[in-house]
RNA sequence: UGCCCGGUCGUCUAAUGGCAGGACAGCGGCCUUUGGAGCCGUCGGUGGAGGUUCGAAUCCUCCCCGGGCAACCA
């Protein structure tokens, strides 16, 4: 991958990591990724996310994305969503490499099933589900061993082969994995890995298999039998992770060898994207259907007119991370506007018609305009036409919102006694207003041309021609609900927007008609249009409006448009007072809090002192340490911030040769043939790849380096070359000091002594 | 409550110990025969307290907040 098409793409911490294994080779820079969709549910823009990643991510490496169905579960799914899921893949522009169902894996999960009772991995346990659940313990509480676990092997075998062929009945037994019924993750306390479902009928296997395989010792495993090399799922498998890996570590699958990475699942503001509560909406009758436009599945977004282009560049434009968040609608809206500006042609309709009356117009004269398609600053797509021919007659239909007997402030459009631009037209100037009984207008009386020299109008608006333009239906839709998180409220459907869906009737001009019917239009001044695909006939037209435009003034909704700024849900009113200093020993116990003081006494820091109290291996190693360099306080802040980082997490051993090490290098640091930054290093090498002090020294460059002679040529290259940034640092600007100094140590290596540097940045830089 | 994951402008997201940047939204201006688009400007952030370091969003400690885990669902 150039650089040049990194920086083009959103980078992310999974591309971060997949380059880490093209670059070391880890695969043979083989990238293999899956989608893994359950057949129980419309796919929505959740799985849309998905589906960009995991192609996408196959895409920037060379790599291959396969589809594969998740149907180990015979009560939900079915044929109807496999077909859909295949249609959202293609459609949003991608191949899979592969189709592929976990359910023609059977045979193989069988096998290595066996193969881990022989083992002595796993068990029939015949409880019941109840004795199961009561057994595995709480959060708190560790479980308790089934009765059955240590059942032979031969049993568990038998047991297993006589599920398979069906002669016990649902419930009676279930085949686990012998792991730890005591273990902090729940997950990892002897998982279940087959249920019987004697009576379901698979829609792929059909009757033959009378056990399933549940998640987890179906998903990891498809991912080896399909070579996968990057296992992406979302979040809240993350604590399946060990189990993942634990299942593959029993049927021996070894690296390299699939892993799976979890990524925050994607939300969207004013919607909800659970299977459960789209389909409480489509069966209560809240929306028209699956495919209804104000649905976020992928069939009610293709209804609508979104292009697969502008939801691939919204997924491309949001990114993926670990953190839990909700897009604001005004993104996704924002990416539909901008895939559909450069290719929807402008036209005119009108959604809530009012008459306009051209007084200075003869009744049956028709003058043809020939209309641009396309605004100033909008190339054309290749080969699009770029103008159309518009009637313009005496009576003509004009936005009813374009008119304002009592305009407000600021107020661009007709108005009595004003002048407007009809939009490819005459200037025209108000001069009656029709109303009938209510008051309400009827019909507004305007003079074309009124002037001779008529110069500039403040506004221009919209408008078709009353005898030749065609009727419509518009369905104008809105947010689905009210609330950004409907998923926070107790009941999701008492937050339902009941404008959600706005229909008008009105008039389209008639160069639309000539068409095909599946063209995206922008109606000018109103938003992106194109026809119901289900239900607009030539005959009678119905238009979706696929997404308004953006600006202060939405014309058209009753609901009032826009979004409004949400509220911070981070927030928090309750500002907490000023504590006391924190007491670092505040949690130890008597005995720790004993080591605490004692290392205090000796001169550690607290933090520290509390650190080592709390660790008794890391302790024993600063007592060891202590046997060759006198200092305390140092000893201390060594082990706490550079040996335990290099640690990793694990756990600290005092052999001889690392505490004589670490003696060692404080002994350079203490005569100065080391710096503090480069004792770091060497302790990382250390740690990592043991050896000795001098050594790692020597080999690595880490002499301390705080010579003026040696350090100011690259003090006054680093200076030569950013004049801009000198001068702001003359100017005052302190904070470029550091920039200074990474310039400066990148180039003079981490053995340059940083208040040397320092000193002579600022004797070079004249403060 | 135990374990795990997470916390950067209103929102989404960069910065991998070295100038906290971008996008969306907002606001102001320019331009415009769309109150669109475009261009320019502007507002605005590292949850808190300590510590390590020449230097911390980043490393350490504690606290706070959010999410996940106790289906024979995935």
């Amino acid at each position: 991958m150039s650089s040049e098409s990194t920086n083009k793409l959103q980078n992310n911490f999974l591309r971060e990591i997949i380059a880490g294994h093209v670059k070391a080779g880890t695969y043979g820079g083989r990238v293999a990724t899956r989608f893994p969709p359950e057949p129980n549910g419309y796919p929505h823009l959740g799985h849309a996310c998905t589906i960009c990643l995991n192609f996408g991510l196959a895409e920037d490496f060379g790599g291959a994305c396969n589809l594969r169905y998740d149907d180990t579960n015979p009560e939900t799914e079915s044929l109807e969503f496999v077909a859909a899921m295949e249609d959202a893949v293609r459609w949003l522009g991608y191949e899979p490499a592969n189709i592929y169902f976990a359910s023609d894996y059977f045979e193989q999960f069988y096998e290595w099933a066996v193969e881990l009772v022989k083992k002595g991995l796993a068990y029939v346990d015949s409880q019941s589900s109840e004795e199961i659940r009561a057994n595995r313990g709480t959060v708190t509480e560790p479980g308790v061993n089934s009765p059955y676990r240590s059942r032979p092997v031969e049993e568990s075998l038998r047991l297993l082969d006589e599920m398979r062929r069906g002669e016990h009945p649902d419930g009676s037994h279930v085949l686990r994995a012998k792991i730890d019924m005591a273990d902090d993750n729940m997950l990892l306390r002897d998982p279940l890995m087959y249920r019987i479902r004697r009576d379901a009928h698979h829609y792929r296997r059909g009757d033959e298999w009378n056990i399933y395989p549940l998640y987890d010792w179906a998903h990891g495993q498809g991912d080896a039998v399909e070579n996968i090399t990057h296992s992406v799922c979302t979040l809240e498998f993350d604590v399946h992770r060990p189990l993942y890996n634990w299942f593959l570590d029993a049927i021996g699958i070894d690296e390299p060898r699939n892993h799976q990475y979890e990524f925050a699942r994607f939300n969207l503001d004013y919607t909800v994207m659970s299977k459960r509560k789209l389909l409480r909406l489509v069966e209560e009758g809240h929306v028209r259907g699956w495919d209804d436009p104000r649905m976020p599945t992928i069939a009610g977004q293709r209804r609508r007119g979104v292009r697969p282009e502008a939801i691939r560049s919204f997924f491309d434009r949001i990114g993926i991370t670990r953190v839990d968040s909700s897009t604001g609608m005004a993104e996704y809206e924002h990416s539909i506007r901008d895939d559909l500006n450069h290719v929807a042609p402008r036209v005119m309709a009108v959604t809530r018609p009012l008459k306009l009356v051209i007084e200075n117009l003869p009744e049956d004269e028709t003058t043809w305009i020939d209309a641009h398609y396309w605004p100033h600053d909008i190339t054309p797509p290749e080969g699009a036409p770029t103008s159309r021919r518009v009637p313009l007659t005496r009576e003509l239909w004009i936005e009813r919102d374009d008119f304002a007997e009592n305009p407000p402030k600021g107020w661009k459009r007709l108005s009595p006694g004003e002048k407007v631009r009809l939009r490819h037209g005459p200037i025209v100037k108000f001069s009656s207003v029709e109303r009938d009984e209510a008051g309400e207008a009827q019909a507004v009386h305007v003079e074309a041309n009124p002037d001779e020299s008529p110069g500039k109008v403040k506004g221009v608006i919209h408008w078709v021609s009353a005898e030749h333009a065609l009727p419509a239906q518009f369905r104008l839709y809105n947010r689905l609900f009210t609330d950004p998180h409907p998923d926070e409220q107790e009941d999701f459907l008492t937050v339902l927007n009941p404008d959600s869906l706005v229909e008008t009737e009105g008039f389209v001009e008639p160069s639309v008609a000539e068409d095909p019917s599946n063209d995206r239009y922008q109606f000018e001044r109103l938003g992106y249009f194109w026809q119901d695909p289900v239900d607009s006939k030539p005959d009678s037209l119905v238009f979706n409006r696929i997404v308004a435009l953006r600006g202060k003034d939405d014309h058209v909704l009753t609901a009032k448009g826009g979004y409004t700024q949400p509220v911070s849900r981070k927030g928090s009113i309750t500002i907490e007072p000023p504590k006391e200093p924190r007491d670092p020993a505040a949690r130890l116990s008597d005995t720790q809090r004993t080591h605490f003081d004692g290392l205090v006494g000796r001169g550690v820091g607290k933090e520290e002192a509390a650190v080592l109290s709390a660790d008794d291996a890391l302790r024993a190693l600063f007592e060891f340490v202590l046997g060759g360099y006198d200092s305390p306080r140092d000893i201390a802040t060594l082990l706490v911030h550079d040996v335990r980082r290099a640690l990793g997490g694990h756990s600290a051993t005092s052999s001889m040769a690392t505490g004589n090490s670490l003696a060692e290098v404080l002994r350079m640091v203490g005569d100065g043939t080391l710096t503090r930054t480069g004792a770091g290093e060497v302790v990382r090498t250390l740690v990592e790849k043991g050896g000795d002090a001098a050594s790692i020294v020597e080999a690595r460059g880490l002499a301390a380096v705080r010579d003026d002679a040696a350090l100011a040529p690259f003090v006054d290259a680093v200076i030569t070359e950013n004049p801009e940034e000198a001068e702001r640092f003359r100017d005052g600007e302190e904070r470029l000091m550091g920039f200074f100094m990474g310039q400066v140590m990148r180039r003079a290596g981490k053995g340059a002594d940083a208040k040397a540097v320092q000193k002579l940045l600022r004797e070079r830089l004249g403060q």
